[in-house]
DNA sequence: TGCTTATTGAGAATGACTCCGAAGACTGGT
DNA sequence: ACCAGTCTTCGGAGTCATTCTCAATAAGCA
């Protein structure tokens, strides 16, 4: 849960027998770049870098957030029904977690560090090396309360 | 997040403008019978139920897995990549939380009543009313680190 | 009992995501 | 610097969970 840095990002792929490529690099600069609060689903990053000039293509882009996902780098999200996003995953004073209305998708992000501790406390004690920690709760927001269209 | 009966099911369904159907009665039954810890996926239990003599169309599955979830009856998991799981909702001294192995997705459940309520407060304090709320924890197990199998 | 309309079932359609194969480009060693 | 080995990229084809469609069925209400 580091601020990673290009070259940090490539010597833990190397170690690991993987490469740095200006993709990679791309794609991470892109996410620390992102005003906080943003959540991109690949077809949001592909687009956003074709925009800036820099394309980079779907699949690629797909085989890259799962493998930053799984080294900790980017947070996967299900924030709606049927599309993944993600965020950079940033340590305690940044993090935060997720409250969702199933039936609109307006999502309000909150901090709780001693969720956060008591995660990473029950990750400990069973041996996983932790690489995300969220609370998410699912609920109906106050406005869909109101409304009268079911479900 | 009650135990629910059939005819509070029906009843809630209706107040809503909704039916009671055999199907509903038996998914819902299926899902409380069931040995605690275990997530059916929606294929899972449309092969359970044709076993059981009680087959129900995987079309209709879906729907109503995806009605009991934003009903708050069940919880709707995503253990593994790509494939969603159910299971009861239950209430406090059962509720539990989710540490998951992203390289081979052994599971882990534990309990924690703290970030159980921490999550109610949040939701209150923004006027959500909760269906569910889940500490969702990403890491690799003690063997997947061990292993030399990369990612 | 009959009417209205939500629900079911089976198959077709959708779409996010993954796979494939050839071309390109990192890395480590010389 | 160069080379060999192989990881990575790209684009399109393919996959598969989930949703949609629509005719037939059956809850719920008067």
């Amino acid at each position: 849960m580091a601020a990673y840095t290009p070259s940090a990002l490539k010597a833990e792929l190397n170690e690991r027998g993987w490469r740095m490529t200006p993709q990679r690099e791309t794609m991470l600069k892109t996410f620390q770049n992102l005003p906080e609060g943003t959540h991109l689903s690949a077809e949001d990053l592909c687009e956003l870098l074709s925009q800036e000039g820099e394309p980079i293509s779907l699949s690629t882009i797909y085989r890259n957030l799962k493998l930053m996902a799984r080294m900790g780098i980017l947070r996967e999200l299900e924030l709606a029904e049927g599309q993944k996003r993600y965020e950079i995953n940033q340590p305690a004073p940044h993090h935060h977690h997720h409250l969702i209305c199933v039936r609109c998708n307006k999502t309000i992000e909150f901090k709780n560090d001693s969720v956060l501790k008591a995660g990473a406390k029950t990750a400990d004690r069973s041996g996983y090396h932790i690489l995300d920690c969220q609370l998410l709760i699912h609920g109906i927001c106050p406005s869909c309360q109101r409304s009268i269209v079911p479900i």
